[in-house]
Parts: C-alpha cells; sequence; structure tokens
RNA sequence: GCCGCGUUCGUCUAGGGGUCCAGGACGCCGGCCUCUCACGCCGGUAACACGGGUUCAAAUCCCGUACGCGGUACCA
C-alpha cells in the first residue's frame, strides 16, 4: 500500500452540500488513483452550529455517490477515533506544550472586549486590526498580564482561550501542488485562537493535530482554506512536526458570481445539498462525472467517465487554478447520458414513489413501457410527471397546438379516424399507422392532417413520442374515448 | 483597507514561445432526419482582460493596471 493517505474532514454543521461532495471525490480519487488510504474526519467542534442529523446525512451522501473510505467512524484503522468530539484529551495536551514551550499563550479577553479592541484599533486603512504582534500588548493574556495576574485569574475559573503567538518579521513559504510556491508575511498572520473558551479546539489546532496523527501525506481542500495555511505551517514548526503536502482546489462558484453558497444556489435555482440531487432524481454516476470535471481535466476531449476511468484518469497536476461556475446544464447534459443506459424497468421503479405521490398508480408493464417510449425526452425520471396524459385523459388542449392544427376539418376527420379504430382486428402501432394513412389518402389529406389533431386530442400538447406507437400504448378504448371528448371539446 | 489567489468563447476547458487568423464540450442558432417533440447527425455563433516590456517571434515569459474570488471569528 502506498504511504499516500488523504481525508475529507467535512464539518456536521449541515447537510453535505455540492462543494463538499467535489472535495470529497477530488481526495478520493487522488487515493484510489495512488493506491493510497483515505479518511473520513468528522470536525465537530462547534458546539453553536452542531446540527443533530448532518453526519448522518454526509454518510449517506457519500455512499449514494460510491465514496467509500478507508478510515473512519465505524471503520477503524488504527488512527481512531474520527471525531473531533471524541479526541478533547489529544488537542488540550497539544495546545499545553504549545503554552509550555512558548509558541503559545493564555488569552482572558471575552468576545466584547475583542469587538471593542477591533474598534478602538480600527483606521481607515485598516478596518480590521488583527489580535497579533501589533495589539496583544494591550489585550489582556499572560504576554501582557504579570504571572500572579494570570495564574489568580486562572484560579478564578476565569475563561481563556489559547493564542497562537506569532512573531513578526518573518515570512511563511510552501508549496502549493496546485499554485505552486505562495508565501505570507507573518506581520500579516494573526495569533489564532487555538483552543476556544469551551475547552475545544478550534479547526486550525484540530486539523493539524489529526493530520499529523493520523499520518495525512496530503492535504487536498477548497481554496478558501489557503489564507490560513501559515498558520498551519508555523503549528507543525512549533510542534517539530512535518507538514504535510498542501493542494488548494478552485472554489465552485455560483453562476450569479461568488461562493456557492446556499443562498446564492437557490437564487440560481441550483440545488445545493447532495441530498437534493438524489431526491431530484440525478444519477450519481452523472454528479460524479460532472463535479470531477468542474475545476479538472483529463487533456483529452472525452467527457464522459465512470469512477474507474477517474480514478484512472486523475491527478492533482491537471486541477486549474481558478474558480468555476456550476452550470446546471451541462450536469443536466451528462445526466441524461447516464438515464439513457439504464433500463426502462429500473427507472420505472424509481420514478413509481414519485407518481405515486401524485396520485398516479400505473400498472406496472405499462409504467415500463411509458418509460421506453419516453426515455429520450427525459433528462430526469421526475419529468414524466409532466406528461401526465399518460396516465389521466387531458382536461385541457394546448391554445398554441389547437390554433396551428385543428382546422376546420379536423373534427371530422378524427371522427372518422375513431371509427377505423374500433374496426381494427389488431390495435397495434403498424395497424394504425395504416389505418390512418388509409384514412388520409382517401380522405385526400396529407397525414398530417390527421397525426397532429389526433396527437392534440390524446395527449392535449402538441408534442410527445411517435403518434403510433403512443396509441398503441394508451390502447384502443382510452384512445378512442378521448378522441370523441376531444372532439366535442374543441370541435 | 490589508493579505492571498486568480483571469482563453455566455459556461467548463485544451494549449505553456513559432504547428493558434486558438481546439473540444455544454448552451444558443441553423440544417438534415421526421407526424410533433426529443434523440442522432451535419454546420454556425462566440474567447486569449488591458497596458507596457523581453524576443526574429508572445495566448504562452516578466512588470504594472483593472476586474473577479477567497480570507481578514473563541465558524469551519
Amino acid at each position: 500500500m502506498s504511504p499516500f493517505r488523504v481525508r475529507f474532514a467535512p464539518s456536521p454543521t449541515g447537510y453535505l452540500h455540492i462543494g463538499g461532495l467535489r472535495t470529497a471525490l477530488y481526495n478520493y480519487l487522488f487515493a484510489r488513483k495512488h493506491g493510497g488510504t483515505i479518511i473520513l474526519r468528522i470536525e465537530d467542534t462547534d458546539q453553536r452550529r452542531f446540527v443533530e442529523d448532518a453526519e448522518k446525512d454526509i454518510l449517506a451522501s457519500l455512499e449514494w455517490a460510491g465514496l467509500d473510505f478507508d478510515e473512519g467512524p465505524g471503520r477503524d484503522g488504527g488512527h481512531g477515533p474520527y471525531r473531533q468530539s471524541e479526541r478533547s484529551d489529544v488537542y488540550k495536551q497539544i495546545a499545553e506544550e504549545l503554552v509550555d514551550s512558548g509558541d503559545a499563550y493564555i488569552a482572558f479577553d471575552t468576545e466584547e472586549e475583542l469587538t471593542s479592541m477591533r474598534e478602538r484599533f480600527a483606521t481607515k486603512e485598516n478596518p480590521n486590526p488583527r489580535y497579533g504582534s501589533s495589539t496583544r500588548s494591550q489585550m489582556q493574556n499572560a504576554l501582557s498580564l504579570s504571572e500572579d495576574d494570570v495564574s489568580s485569574r486562572l484560579e478564578s475559573g476565569q475563561p481563556y482561550v489559547i493564542r497562537l503567538k506569532v512573531s513578526p518579521g518573518g515570512s511563511v513559504s510552501f508549496s502549493d501542488l496546485i499554485r505552486g510556491p505562495v508565501t505570507f508575511e507573518t506581520v500579516n498572520v494573526d495569533d489564532q485562537v487555538l483552543m476556544k473558551s469551551d475547552g475545544l479546539p478550534t479547526y486550525h489546532l484540530a486539523n493539524i493535530v489529526d493530520d499529523h496523527l493520523m499520518e495525512v501525506s496530503h492535504v487536498i481542500r477548497g481554496e478558501e482554506w489557503l489564507p490560513s495555511t501559515p498558520k498551519h505551517i508555523l503549528l507543525y514548526e512549533a510542534l517539530g512536526w512535518d507538514p504535510p503536502q498542501m493542494a488548494h482546489l478552485p472554489l465552485i462558484l455560483s453562476p450569479t458570481g461568488g461562493k456557492l453558497s446556499k443562498r446564492s444556489a437557490e437564487r440560481a435555482g441550483i440545488p445545493v445539498s447532495v441530498k437534493e440531487y438524489r431526491s431530484t432524481g440525478y444519477e450519481s454516476g452523472a454528479l460524479i462525472n460532472f463535479l470531477a470535471l468542474l475545476g479538472w481535466n483529463p487533456g483529452n476531449e472525452r467527457e464522459l467517465y465512470a469512477m474507474e476511468d477517474l480514478i484512472e484518469a486523475f491527478s492533482l497536476e491537471r486541477v486549474g487554478q481558478s474558480g468555476v461556475q456550476f452550470d446546471l446544464n451541462k450536469l443536466q447534459w451528462v445526466n441524461e447520458h447516464y438515464l439513457r443506459q439504464r433500463s426502462a424497468k429500473s427507472i420505472a421503479s424509481d420514478i413509481k414513489p414519485l407518481l405515486a405521490e401524485n396520485g398516479i398508480k400505473p400498472d406496472e408493464d405499462y409504467l415500463e413501457r411509458v418509460v421506453a417510449v419516453m426515455a429520450e425526452r427525459i433528462s430526469l425520471p421526475s419529468d414524466l410527471l409532466r406528461a401526465r396524459y399518460f396516465f389521466e385523459d387531458p382536461t385541457s388542449y394546448d391554445d398554441k397546438t389547437r390554433k396551428k392544427r385543428w382546422k376546420e376539418e379536423s373534427s371530422g376527420l378524427v371522427v372518422s379516424f375513431a371509427g377505423k379504430l374500433d374496426q381494427l382486428d389488431v390495435f397495434e402501432a403498424a395497424t394504425i399507422e395504416t389505418a390512418l394513412r388509409k384514412l388520409a389518402e382517401e380522405q385526400e389529406v396529407g397525414a398530417g392532417r390527421i397525426i397532429h389533431p389526433v396527437r392534440l386530442a390524446v395527449s392535449g400538447i402538441g408534442f410527445g413520442p411517435g403518434l403510433f406507437e403512443l396509441l398503441e400504448l394508451l390502447g384502443r378504448e382510452t384512445t378512442v374515448r378521448r378522441l370523441r371528448t376531444a372532439v366535442s371539446a374543441i370541435g
């Protein structure tokens, strides 16, 4: 087994979203490509934003997407536990070590004090002053207070946080696998809180401790983390650990611009949680295929990839560097390809509950035949809901089609056609077609003069599958009934 | 504001000094097929952000500007 170890580390503050899935996917592809290991780690250190069923949703969504993990909750690989809430002791111990070594310090400032500090030091040039080398001496911490003061505050149980002590004047450089060399000046890095006053670590501490302890070799995460990477590098250095390789993925942007957030996505009509894609009826393979190509490309012109093909082709070097807009159109296109590879039977079984919700309970064989005939006309199984005429008589007739297709002689032709159908020995597409064409000939009109009004009569709309197979599918009784109803309704 | 990262058709992208008056895909438009719609096939529209360098030669290298995005929390 290769020494490559990667992790996907979501925070259970909500359902797994599309950006999270893509991050998971890239980690997964990288791991599988190199025969490495992928870890799922739950970063549940924010008690305030914790969402009860989020972890369950994340697990279920990943499984649906076909991303299986080697290590994680319930799958011990000797590096657990894999929930940060179950690892508190470790962080506490490391934080204390950092305080002892002088790389971190205790601070007592309350949230109000922090806010007032920001107001106090804010200038036009610097509206957002950091808690760091330039301000910490004026705050309440172990660097500004006397030793006695600190210990008496500690003894009295005053809440405190532990902050990383960042010295100004230096710089932190690292080479990002996707972006190349990146440098930050330490003056611009603040004294990040490592341990919160609730005794839990912040992301920054927990993340690097776990990555180290879990022997993570490559950190593949969203670009929003790039600015905090210097803090992480500083932390690795303080602890005497080697930092892993870093790879910061381009962000998924909303078509309206900006990071694809819940709000912007909704505004753009894009589902944001993986759960929604699933319930809308997208194929997981299609979503994966689409997401893989959103920010990465294989360097050739192929567009359709099964998971194995993605694993085969994937490389971090071919991940782009700029943000990418989410394009629902393209997803839809990919999804259509996947949908058409499925049997009518399996699509039918998917759509059944959806129809039932809408009060439609068709015979299974019939439904399967409907799906077969409609397969090329839908991009999602739920599109079938818009073709209710398969299941119930039309109650209205599309105006535009009516104007265009229903001529003076239409009623007569439709009635005659209904009569012909009544007399047919065998009610099949071929015999129906023969009958119709014969009628057209007798009446000396083009076949279209009958076909279009008949379609409107039986379906209420002007488009759909081939008319003859449609009629066969509907059956003689339904067809004839609808024809006669339509004549009196449109007449 | 400051820090960081970006910038090739509307979108996802190929390309990384000459093979590029820039290739593919989605979308859009037109055509073929055809009873309609869709599929499929064929064709079309459309881009190197701008300004300076470097070079015989720049989409490609360098600098600057503009713009976009991210970060600037005891959130992740």
